[in-house]
DNA sequence: GCCGTTTGTCGCAGAGTTGTGCCTGACCAA
DNA sequence: TTGGTCAGGCACAACTCTGCGACAAACGGC
């Protein structure tokens, strides 16, 4: 959690520079907005900013050149905002090495949602696949069945887990005893759904220690850091 | 520290530029006011000021227009104080390159601690990752675990450090020896919370002395400079 | 189409951390 | 030595973060 990212804006329609400023400087992020491509220019001249909010349809130099022009010079993460649902168009933007799009209208939520998927894609973990190469994992006095995504208790009996728990679980598997934000933590689960609220890490972490903890009230297995994430502090055997 | 930062406050409103300017004079800082832009170009000529605290409703030549032609001719850290609460102003300003906006009515105190804020990204250091890349860290006789954010003591016991002890001790290591000030260190720990009163800094050396140093009372690792700041003062290497 | 499961969201309460005030003691300059 | 400024440290308060129960929406099987 370093300082806030600081994201601009560019669009010609200034309700949506404000709509959208206004929102995403309310969610704590540090704002610009510019008009025009040439305006951008000129903010960028005083520091790269995280990512880039950009309109693909504008009077003059359009979005497209925009991008095809800072892709030569920098890396920046770029995403665009297009009116054209076609699909031919969004094609067009992600083969410039546009980050994500998102057609309007759009659901400032969602915008938001895709503005957190590519700064935790860019500060994200390397994958860490090795580790669970094994069809089952031992750890605490749990044996996990990788194939059939069940726990076996040291008694023998099953537990069957969800989707989701058996993607943070073997997140946590693959980075044992690292720190790992909640970011991160939705990265790895393959964040597919692009919601934005990483409460529901918190909700995961809560399911998951039912299941796994023996005391979930002073969890052994899943430590919390508080203010940094969450970490798996068991000893891990593959088989 | 240097020479006291010198800040100009610009204001159309004698009473503000007496509230503000006495505030801060207060705080130690070299102050000049002026009415308008033409009493700030007078006042620039006579050496570049460290930042601007600028209205944007003045009569005559506004704020805004100010700025623009400022930032056309200077780098310049500038400060907004704008009456208008609506976030569009706001974002006007920013788009300008305004560094900070404030609303009025304002805490002086929340002026003083966006004007220190803004001094701390001017002043602020490189990052320097490179030292940390490492997975973990050795110092004096601790090892300190950057993805466990956990040290390790001489006996092999792990100590846990909380997220701020231990972005300062990062922070520390990533520039050992040099003597940061705590506006550094404010800066360096991502100095999130635009908190003002860096005595905040002295009680996370103490906190932190408190779990590193053999003796607290009589720091080795962790040295303070009188009227300076602190600096990191042991062998560190990285594994 | 209905129903059970799963999963995200909300809200509140509790826990831990972190900032602030205050006092004491250390350091520096006359 | 004396006065002033700055740092150390304690304790409290405020704050933020987290845990978790409850609810609702989404998904999938039948």
């Amino acid at each position: 959690m370093q300082s806030a990212p600081h994201i601009v804006v560019v669009d010609d329609h200034g309700d949506i520079r404000d709509l959208v400023g206004k929102y995403l400087a309310q969610q704590g992020y540090r704002i610009s907005v510019a008009e025009s491509g040439t305006a951008l220019r000129r903010i960028l001249e005083r520091g790269a900013p995280d990512p880039i909010v950009l309109d693909v349809m504008m009077p003059g130099e359009d979005g497209l050149s925009v991008c095809r022009q800072l892709r030569s010079t920098m890396q920046l993460p770029i995403i665009f905002l297009t009116a054209m649902a076609d699909d031919t168009d969004r094609i067009i933007g992600l083969e410039l090495g546009a980050d994500d799009y998102l057609t309007k209208p759009f659901n400032p939520r969602e915008l938001l949602a895709r503005i957190r998927a590519v700064l935790r894609r860019v500060n994200s973990l390397p994958p860490n696949r090795e580790a669970i190469k094994a069809k089952t994992v031992q750890f605490d006095h749990w044996q996990l069945d990788v194939g059939r995504r069940e726990l076996i208790g040291g008694d023998g009996v099953g537990i069957a887990l969800s989707t989701a728990e058996f993607r943070l679980l073997k997140a946590f598997l693959e980075h044992p005893g690292l720190v790992l934000s909640r970011d991160q933590l939705l990265d790895l689960t393959a964040g597919r759904s692009a919601d934005c609220f990483d409460r529901s890490i918190d909700n995961q972490v809560s399911r998951l220690r039912k299941k796994i903890e023996l005391d979930p009230k002073n969890p052994a297995i899943i430590k919390t850091h508080w203010g940094g994430g969450y970490s798996f502090s068991a000893e891990i055997a593959s088989a």
